[in-house]
Order: C-alpha cells, then sequence, then structure tokens
DNA sequence: TCGGAGTGATACGGATACGTTTCGCAACAA
DNA sequence: TTGTTGCGAAACGTATCCGTATCACTCCGA
C-alpha cells in the first residue's frame, strides 16, 4: 500500500487516513474523491456485482474470482481498490437504497398502510431483498457488517416509529402505544414471510395488518 | 451404493429405498433401524457437529473436512453415510428441537405471555437460534432445504394460532381478529430484534408484545 | 471365538480460490 | 502529444476442499 498511489476507496470513505493532493482531485457532492473515470465506473460495475453474487449464492460461497467473472474486470481491479472479501461487501451494502416516501397527508391509517405497501413492495422483490439472507449471514459472522446492517434497518424503522408516535402524541392512535413496539409488529410478520415462512408476499397484506393492528383512538375496538 | 451393505440414512428415512432384512433389524420407537451402536453413535456425534458448524461459520463455508474435524471422526465416516453437503445439512436441521408448551389454565393474556416467553427464550439462545441464519441462508439456495425449514416454522407457529383461535371463537378476544396476523405479529419482533436490529432478547419484550397488542375483549381500549 | 462391519487415519488427483505479480493496452489529464 | 495511470488477462505458488480409495484396528453380534 505504501508505495501505491492508487486510491484505496475504504481508506478514503470511511478512515481519511489517505488523502490525494487536495489540488489535483475534484470533490463531488456526495463525497467521492476521483481524477480518473474509470475508476468510478469500476467502482460501481464491481459493486454491482457482488451484489448479484450476495443474491446468488450467499455470503460464505461468493469469491473474488466469482465477483470478477460477473463483473467483466480482471481480479486485479478489485484488489487493487479493496483488502478483501470483507471490505468488498460492506461497501456493497452502503449502495443499498431502501427509502420509505411518507406521505404528508391523510388519516394516520391510510399514511401507514402507504408506508408498509412500500416495505411489502421492498421485501417481495428489490436488490435488498434478494441480499437479505446474505446479509443476515453476514452479520452473524462479522461485527462491522453487523454494525452496518442494524443502522441500516434501524433509520428505515426510524421513519415509521416517528410517524407512530406523532400520531400517538396527536391522538389519532390510543394513548399508551408504543410506537417501537406497533411498528416492529407491523413489519415483523412481512420479513417473517419473506425469511422463514416462505409465504407469499403482496401489498394487500399491508392493509390487512394496519386494520388488524393500528390501535385507533377514534374506533378502539375495531 | 449397489455394492455396499451399509446403511444410508437418508435414504432409510425418508425415501425408503433400502431396507435391511427385516429379520436381522431392529426397529426402534422413533423409527430408526440400526444393528450396530456404533452406527447411532457416529450419527449423533456427527450431526451435532453440523450444527455447530453451521452457527460458526455458516452454511456456504461449512465443509465436510470442517465437520469431520469437529467431530472427531474421519471424513470417510461422513461419505459413508451421506452423499454430500445438502442432504447433511438436511438432516441436522431435523434434529433441532424448538417445542413449545401451552399452558391448559389461565387466562388468554397469561397463556399467550407464557408461549411468547418460550419464543423469547429459544431466540435468543439455543442452538435453534444459533443456526437461524444459516437455516435462512440454506433455505435460500437449496429448495428442500426451504421446504423442511418453512414446514418447521409453519408448525410452531400453529401452536399460537390455534390458541389465539380458540379463545377468538370463546370471546376471550375481540371477533374479526385474525389469528394468523395476530401470531405473525407477536413472534415476528422477536425475530426481528435477533435477525435485523441485532437488539437484546428479554422475557419482559414478550409481556410487552402481548399487552400491546392483543386485543382483549374484555378491555377492548386496554 | 470368529467373521463381518464400522471406524479413523491417510493419501490421492482434481478442482477451486486465494492473493500477488507481470505485462501490454487503452484511456486519461495536462 | 506525452507521460501517467487504471485496466484486463494471464500465470504464479499456496492452500483448501472435493469425493474416493485403502488400510489396519476395533467393536459388535452370533
Amino acid at each position: 500500500m505504501s508505495t501505491s498511489t492508487s486510491i484505496n476507496w475504504r481508506s478514503v470513505t470511511r478512515e481519511n487516513d489517505f488523502m490525494p493532493d487536495a489540488a489535483t482531485v475534484a470533490t463531488d457532492a456526495s463525497g467521492s474523491f476521483e481524477q480518473d473515470p474509470r475508476v468510478e465506473r469500476s467502482r460501481r460495475i464491481i459493486l454491482e456485482a457482488v451484489l448479484a453474487e450476495l443474491g446468488d449464492v450467499g455470503y460464505g460461497s461468493m469469491t473474488i474470482e466469482g465477483v470478477a467473472a460477473r463483473a467483466g474486470v480482471g481480479k486485479s481491479t478489485i484488489y487493487r481498490h479493496w483488502p478483501g472479501k470483507l471490505e468488498l461487501v460492506e461497501d456493497a451494502f452502503r449502495t443499498v437504497k431502501a427509502e420509505l416516501a411518507v406521505p404528508e397527508h391523510g388519516s394516520i391509517r391510510d399514511r401507514v398502510v402507504s408506508v408498509l405497501e412500500q416495505v411489502a413492495d421492498l421485501v417481495a422483490e428489490s436488490t435488498y431483498s434478494a441480499c437479505m439472507p446474505a446479509l443476515i449471514e453476514a452479520s452473524e459472522r462479522d461485527p462491522s457488517v453487523r454494525d452496518f446492517h442494524c443502522r441500516f434497518s434501524t433509520e428505515r424503522r426510524a421513519v415509521l416509529v416517528s410517524l407512530i408516535r406523532s400520531a400517538v402524541e396527536s391522538g389519532e392512535l390510543r394513548a399508551g402505544t408504543d410506537p417501537e413496539i406497533l411498528v416492529d409488529a407491523l413489519v415483523g410478520p412481512i420479513l417473517m414471510r419473506r425469511l422463514i415462512l416462505g409465504l407469499p408476499i403482496t401489498r394487500a397484506i399491508a392493509t390487512e395488518l394496519v386494520d388488524q393492528l393500528l390501535p385507533l383512538a377514534s374506533t378502539p375496538a375495531g
């Protein structure tokens, strides 16, 4: 490493232990430092291939050579920028997007249904869904993947938690409702179907969950 | 195989495509056919080692040699009885026990709390818990593991579902309650904490879940 | 006692993946 | 244009695991 002038992305983005001469690099809005567009292209292609491999063969069976072959790049291009499998997987997961849009208007029931339908769509079919088993497996083996995974999941959950919490405070939901437990009770069944029960996931499930579980203050008995 | 007189456990227990001379073998209550106690001992030791390996390194990274070393047996002893990794893992998972005892008396609230506390204990720490990520991963890669996993989980779930259903029918729980959704809402959060959120699992969580989610007919507003 | 069967150890050839190195080519910045 | 740099391809030695085969030993049932 000390004799190389190439950029190790992981070092740059996570530890800042190497910084190219500030006068010679451009810093874009997303915080990446690139001189040569070939680098960014390789990075994107490789990380996409990592996610595809993780979805196909899982964490334990994923190999650098398999990723290189899938990405259509040389093995050396991967080793040039990442120390090993672990850091590669970490970076790959960081590119996963699972954004949830919260409607600004409407009843709490309809707003929660909307968000939960997005969750159902995401879990039913997405890059994230395909990688979930591999992500759970990798989290079990490596603490830094675990940290990332937990932070990722908790941030997604926070969107729904704050929505529920504000509805409790405004009186739309029954007082005494624990927002975090309620959110887990809404989202948990969807994940269970995907990971444990092997049952299909539809948008209708989102509606059923909300109507069964949401403790509406106006109609406490359903 | 056709020249061997040894017993392939998988064949015997799953496909019945080989049956030793009935006059020379003993059939015990659990349906296993054994002449030589060495066989049963090997089987037990090996399958225990498989579960330990699965918990430690996961499905993709588990190797026959690793299992043999851990079990303290020769590799040949494993290959003598199982065709390969897949069948070995399937048999290993079949030995996992996760029984739930349902109290016969008490309020529905207390009975559900009792069962859910058992679930929490199981998910917090058990052989099953240790193997869950590997089981989820293996289910994703192989249909027969998936079938087993889904059946296993669904049978456990059925215990709680029937408990809830009978409470709905007896009027203890609010009419209109969907037993399956409610059970998933109770159990799902526990699995989420274990697999996704990385949060601790305590018995207190079982109580909180029940008191937040159980739609008691007598006190519909909690 | 005795023959048969299961056992652990060991070795094998083949395959795969590791991480490194070298090399000529093409894309890049200046 | 020119020097630099990232690139893909290939080969390298090492290590691991595959699935099979052999062997001497020991345990078992008859």
